[in-house]
DNA sequence: AATTTAATGTTAGCAGTGTAAACATGATAG
DNA sequence: CTATCATGTTTACACTGCTAACATTAAATT
């Protein structure tokens, strides 16, 4: 009883293609089996996503959206360090447990975010979260700001693809001492750790 | 006047898969595109590589091998926080420059070092490294030196990241004083920033 | 030195991929 | 009611990773 037209394919393509690329990593992710699961014939997704790329763009700008949702903080509150740790908590958090969709995110699988004004707005809001977050924390100058924002960003991007990669590098000289157990350490005491960080970089 | 057998074609496989890996990005890389410009049937290469990922494992080698060296210091002299700032330096020099291959070493490209012992060697050393020029730079215990070597690997690692992702990020709300021009000039004054983030972290 | 064995190469072929071109269907605008 | 256009299908091409069966030659064993 199916009709030829699917009616909303577009979205259901983009949904699938968000669960499956976090379930398996983006690169196992096919267009073929996107056409597959979502009952339609393989080249039908190529009239939504012009290019495969297309498609990535779309299920990063997806990860973007949830990023944001997960370092807002409420704008009408005063801005407190507590907050921006708490932004740093969530972001690392995120990153962590949406491992698959931040590499899209952040990896190279989509080379030019401006040809993707969708995917553009919604990473550029990440950033302008926490430009205003900064900006009620203290009345520093634009530039101060944006300093303290990407020193912020790097800081908790570095951690999560560190906190990831650890965990794959072997345990032969660990013993309790090594890196392993250093970043469970840390993973399990975010807040005291970005906390500290945050501490130097608010005061500069 | 070519024989049967190449002699070297193991090394001379890795030694191309590095050049093309660094030119192009790991994703473009083919084992047959390798073996042609090798002058050798398609399938020889998986006489030496049982699969792409073993292949990929070997060129991530090459990539720790090269940032161990970058980021090494002469053991004898006296280290300072100088030293930690040129090791960071030169870190984060390695990530922009061999950004492609930085990308296969840190990405999931390869999925379990351990699988890969080589690998899991190189990528070891780069701690070490880091490890030993914090043990001769304070008496820290073991727990204390690690933490600080995981927080410096994930500062210099983030910046990597942001600076090479924040490029391609849209320059709509920069004005001068956005994340791109910021990133720039972070980028140029690598050196202050680190010395800035890292005596908070030797302070500690 | 002759012969067996193992390492390294080739050929042929399968299943899967991204993508383009030509065609089919049906919702919608005139 | 009809023409148009968005959306779907079929077919096809060039490419990929990888396997199996076979060829060649270097190395080990007798």
């Amino acid at each position: 009883m199916k009709s030829y037209h699917h009616g909303n394919l577009k979205q259901e393509l983009i949904d699938c293609a968000c669960r499956l690329c976090e379930r398996d990593g983006y690169t196992k992710l096919s267009i073929r089996s996107l056409a597959k699961e979502s009952g339609v014939s393989q080249t039908a997704p190529y009239r939504h996503f012009e290019t495969k790329e297309t498609l990535y763009a779309s299920v990063a700008t997806e990860g973007f959206k949830k990023l944001s949702k997960a370092c807002h903080i409420d704008a009408d509150k005063k801005i407190t360090k507590k907050h921006l740790v708490e932004i740093g908590c969530n972001y690392i958090e995120f990153g962590l447990k949406n491992a698959n969709t931040y590499d899209l995110m952040f990896g190279t699988a989509v080379g030019n975010f401006a040809e993707y004004p969708e995917l553009l707005e919604s990473a550029n809001s990440t950033y302008e979260n926490m430009r205003l977050s900064f900006s009620k924390l203290a009345s520093d100058s634009d530039e101060v700001i944006a300093f303290k924002c990407i020193t912020l960003w790097s800081m908790v991007h570095g951690l999560v693809g560190i906190l990831r990669k650890v965990q794959v590098v072997g345990d032969d000289f660990d013993e309790g001492v090594g890196p392993i157990s250093t970043a469970s350490v840390i993973a399990t005491n975010l807040e005291d750790h970005l906390d500290k960080v945050l501490t130097g970089l608010i005061q500069s």
